[in-house]
DNA sequence: TCGATATTTCGCTGATTATCAAATTATTTG
DNA sequence: CAAATAATTTGATAATCAGCGAAATATCGA
């Protein structure tokens, strides 16, 4: 947990786990939508990793990034709990289109 | 909220806020739970105070630390509405025993 | 007023962080 | 295979961070 309240600690960070709430996106695909180097994008990637709220798969030249929710919503839920919230998922507010719900690719 | 999150991110400080959870305490009585210096701990009040997440009041020799538990709140329900959650108050949580309910002291 | 107590501020250090450009690795396609 | 593309790794830098002890500030009680 402290590891995922450190990986939140950022703006950039934030907002990549934003963008993969709508659904899986390349290393590149996220990237560009801020203002930094590549590099330093893959920084906030591998830290987002490590702290497992996020995971990636090779396909082809690309690595696809998809949100761990899980691991966010345990994070959050247990910090929250111990403050007397009660913290539910809404039914349905991914923002994934209907047509991918099953795959979610 | 952004504050918020950066203040979140250091296991020390969400400490802090816990054991606040249950009622104002003394700068000397919150270090007092800690190993580092008092004067670390002091550093780690003020970067909660900075963030709104608590407010201090002087009462004689000591400062008395207490919980701005609406700013936790807006926080961690503002992140957590993004991603499909509904955070919820439990009807009671806050530790506070019933005969200091009113008072808040 | 003097000494004790509570807390913060100051000056410093070592570790971590966010950032970049350049080099490297892996993959696809001509 | 060679060129192009996608992403990561490396090496460097400036900024921020958590930590300490010592000094400063404020308040209380004798």
């Amino acid at each position: 947990m402290n590891n995922a309240f450190k990986a939140l600690s950022d703006p950039t960070r934030r907002r990549v786990l934003e963008l993969l709430k709508q659904g899986p996106l390349s290393a590149g695909e996220l990237a560009g939508q801020f203002e930094v180097s590549k590099s330093t994008m893959s920084a906030h990637f591998a830290i987002l990793r490590e702290a497992g709220l996020v995971a990636s798969e090779k396909h082809g030249k690309s690595v696809v990034y998809h949100l761990q929710i899980s691991v966010l919503e345990d994070a959050l839920l247990g910090f929250a709990r111990l403050f007397g919230w009660e913290m539910t998922a809404k039914p349905d507010a991914t923002g994934v289109p209907d047509d991918r719900k099953e795959t979610g690719i």
